[in-house]
DNA sequence: CTAGCCTTGAAC
DNA sequence: GTTCAAGGCTAG
């Protein structure tokens, strides 16, 4: 039941999709994944006469009367789309390439051709297309930018694998010969296997992929390899490009105070990966490569391919009997061979967006998630297959399964900038990372059970105990609510009114806001700790997770997701939600809502408002601040070429946050929805552990449906206020401009554009409600040692 | 649109 | 200087 997942029950669901922009793109788009099934059974089973061009379409010679041939169905090989529905009709063009079919019947347009029994179409009932919409729900065909000479064949044709819609991973044995063009050889792609392919690269594999704890005896039949081209070892280094490196010499010399605090932090600092192991991929390989090397008998490359995929299979059958989450020492994928594309089975080109995949997927993910494309399934029930040769099929299926497996949504980067490592905190969101220290293992290995036994472990119960004041808040509260939403049928307005009250009274943005990396302090103060600003701004995301899990603790829903979901949700969810609560905060203190949340604003400097339509006013705000948290001054001109288009793009959010107009209640409601947007991405390896996942997205989804409602029901009360889907097609909006703040690693950015930063001695507990106990200090105690340990399990537990 | 090959650039 | 996962380019 994927489709359960894509498509929430009611209809407003599809918005808060937004982790998949591509789905949530039009609710057109919506409908037409949900009502095609129906017409997918129109597919043509007949052969149909090749249409001749006699339309006026001047410019490429599309039409090849004689090299067309009737192509039955289900042969092509990116399919029969079916017809789309008839409102779809209304709003888009529809298309089959540069042409449609006209249904005779109904006369509308369509993708298919559906024309049972008819040897002979009526050319006339093709329609050429020349232009195409960037964003057509199908997702439309490419612009022809190219030259005139270059002529595409009838896509209804079943294309040669060289010519224009037979790329190269078509072959002639998969279809029928006599389908295939034939194509002028100057028109064909070498197709030679890639021998400078990384994933060849030697030092990329070695060792690093069959490593695998507690069988390390078991596995390596070392059997020879049989695969010659890739025990070609030496083309790592022949690839690389020795050129333009002194650009980027000059480029690192002029790194900036930005980002060599941020990536020291990124390096060094635990924020967000292992105490003991660092979670980054790269390093996370050096050090198994290295910490293996002495177990690793052969050194061979054949030998190490055949060994870890020897153990890949073992390690799979491991897998049947416990908890995939367990399995360690390794990348904790499920199944996935490193040399195969975990989407289509083709032949993997090495990590793309965290999974191994293809070019050909990685592609695909990049094009669909850059130009936010929504797709419909070719046969309507979301099962296409995804082989080499089938992926081009159904391209709905394929980015659903590119989502399965795991590929990061926030790894394609909004700034298009290429290059570079991306930070940790893309790197937490990969599910191939390197988890799980030894003891974890310890614990592991005996566990034959999820639960108890990890949860104990897990971040959550730990750090339970320095926050024990919130226990009772949200024992009370959430008996209450789980009472409440445990009656689905009965959302009465009385119980959705204190789900908010709860919702409100639990929020302390200004917790949030005023983080304590963020205060100016003394030179006493520094000195007594010892840390420099630096050092406290890096560690800024640990404490954000830290608010944040708190928040989460004391949700009225809390006891009714294991932790490892809460985990997960936070590990999806945080830097959308800092954008919010920073949104929000911006906007209720600019004055335009009725009842502000109880903060003070004891600011330094006076008068500086934060704008809500020009991010330069903005920009020299961060630069004021940013030069007074770090009791220097700071160059403007540094502060716009590192974190220029984050601000641009908060302001922006802010801008449309704030026609909004949100109320407090409004704001947690869309808080906690923002949280339950689970996406299953992650989920490891096992049927058993997915079977169970898929409850929990459905627990998950129904929570979220509560607070969707409760939301709506709030917004009634007024008529003036925004409409629910304003604010929820608000939310795609709010997941781009996180992934810009993931990428930045500028964590801190929104909050000091929001708030001047106040001076440490002030006491928090003047802007925290009576029932909630100030911890202000506390957890700057136990550095390294006990609280980083926690933030790092919970983020990639 | 697809995908193979190429360029980039932070981290190492 | 080397890696390697981003993005870009472009023939098909
Ligand atoms: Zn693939
Ligand atoms: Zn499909």
């Amino acid at each position: 039941m994927n489709r359960n997942f894509h498509h929430p029950p009611h209809e407003l669901g599809h918005a808060i999709n937004f982790r998949s922009p591509v789905i949530a793109h039009s609710s057109q788009a919506v409908k037409l994944e949900e009502e095609d099934t129906s017409s997918a059974a129109s597919l043509s089973t007949d052969d149909f006469s090749p249409m001749k061009n006699d339309s006026a379409s001047p410019s490429p010679p599309l039409a090849h009367p004689t090299a067309i041939r009737p192509v039955p169905a289900g042969i092509h090989p990116f399919g029969w789309p079916a017809p789309p529905p008839p409102e779809v009709l209304n709003l888009y063009h529809y298309y089959l390439s540069q042409w449609a079919c006209r249904d005779a019947a109904t006369g509308h347009l369509q993708r298919s051709l559906s024309t049972s029994g008819a040897d002979h179409l009526d050319p006339s009932l093709f329609v050429h297309l020349p232009k195409h919409p960037i964003f057509h729900p199908l997702g439309g065909p490419q612009l022809l930018t190219r030259s005139a000479s270059f002529s595409a064949p009838n896509p209804l044709l079943v294309p040669h694998p060289g010519s224009y819609f037979g790329h190269t991973s078509l072959d002639h044995s998969f279809h029928h010969p006599s389908y295939f063009h034939e194509a002028p050889t100057s028109l064909l792609r070498p197709h030679k296997p890639n021998e400078n392919h990384p994933i060849v690269n030697a030092k990329h594999h070695n060792g690093s992929f069959h490593k695998r704890p507690g069988s390390s005896t078991e596995i390596s039949p070392n059997q020879p390899d049989e695969d010659g081209s890739w025990s070609n070892t030496s083309t790592g280094s022949a690839r690389s490009t020795p050129t333009s490196r002194s650009i980027k010499a000059s480029a690192n010399s002029t790194l900036s105070w930005i980002n060599y605090y941020v990536n020291n932090s990124a390096a060094t600092s635990r924020s967000f990966s292992d105490t003991n192991t660092d979670n980054r991929i790269p390093e996370s390989r050096e050090s198994l490569a290295s910490s293996s090397s002495s177990l690793e008998s052969s050194p061979t490359h054949p030998s190490r391919k055949k060994s870890w995929e020897s153990s890949s299979t073992l390690a799979k059958d491991d897998h049947l009997g416990s908890n995939p989450s367990t399995s360690t020492a390794t990348f904790n994928f499920p199944d996935e061979n490193p040399l195969l594309c975990a989407i289509c089975g083709d032949k993997s080109s090495g990590l793309h967006y965290g999974c191994f995949t293809c070019e050909g997927c990685k592609g695909f993910f990049k094009r669909t998630v850059q130009n936010k494309r929504v797709y419909t399934c070719v046969s309507g029930n979301g099962g296409c297959p995804m082989t080499k040769e089938l992926r081009n099929r159904c391209q709905f299926c394929r980015f659903q399964k590119c989502l399965q497996q795991g590929l990061v949504i926030q790894a394609v980067r909004e700034d298009r900038m290429p290059g570079g490592r991306n930070g940790s905190a893309i790197y937490n969101l990969y599910k191939l990372k390197y988890r799980k220290s030894k003891k974890f293992l310890v614990h592991q290995n005996p566990a034959t059970e999820i639960s108890p036994e990890i949860l104990k472990d897990s971040a959550f119960v730990e750090l339970e105990k320095p926050k024990p004041f919130k226990t009772p808040l949200s024992e009370n509260k959430s008996n209450i609510m789980e009472v409440k939403t445990d009656d689905s049928r009965l959302p009465t307005s009385q119980s959705e009114k204190e789900l908010i009250e709860v919702l409100i009274e639990i929020d302390r943005i200004d917790e949030l806001i005023n983080l304590n990396g963020l205060r100016i302090r003394t030179a006493e103060h520094n000195q007594e700790e010892n840390i420099t600003v630096c050092e406290r701004l890096s560690k800024i995301g640990e404490e954000i997770i830290e608010k944040l899990v708190d928040w989460t603790k004391l949700l009225p829903f809390y006891s009714e997701i294991p932790v490892e979901v809460h985990t997960q949700l936070l590990t999806q969810r945080w830097a959308e939600m800092v954008l919010l609560s920073a949104c929000y905060y911006a906007f209720s203190m600019s004055g335009a809502v009725a009842e502000p949340i109880a903060v003070s604003s004891t600011t330094i400097e006076g008068n500086d408002e934060v704008s809500f339509v020009d991010s330069s006013i903005n920009l020299q705000l961060l630069q004021k601040r940013l030069s007074s948290v770090m009791r220097k001054e700071i160059p403007l001109d540094h502060v716009i070429k590192e974190a220029g288009p984050l601000v641009e793009k908060f302001t922006a959010l802010l801008h449309s946050f704030s026609r909004l107009h949100i109320t407090l209640e409004a704001y947690v409601c869309l808080k906690a929805i923002t949280f339950l947007h689970y996406s299953s991405y992650d989920k490891d390896g096992t049927n058993r552990l997915a079977k169970s996942q898929t409850i929990y997205l459905r627990k998950v989804s129904t929570i979220q449906d509560k607070f969707v409602s409760a939301l709506q029901n709030q917004l009634n009360r007024s008529e003036a206020g925004p409409l629910l889907t304003e604010i929820l097609t608000w939310l795609p909006m709010l997941h781009s401009a996180s992934s810009v703040l993931l990428h930045s690693k500028m964590f801190y950015v929104p909050f000091l554009i929001c708030k001047n930063p106040e001076v440490l001695d002030l006491p928090m507990k003047k802007h925290v409600k009576s029932t909630i106990i100030p911890n202000p200090t506390s957890s700057e105690v136990d550095h390294e040692s006990g609280r980083s340990t926690r933030i790092t399990k919970l983020v990639c537990a």
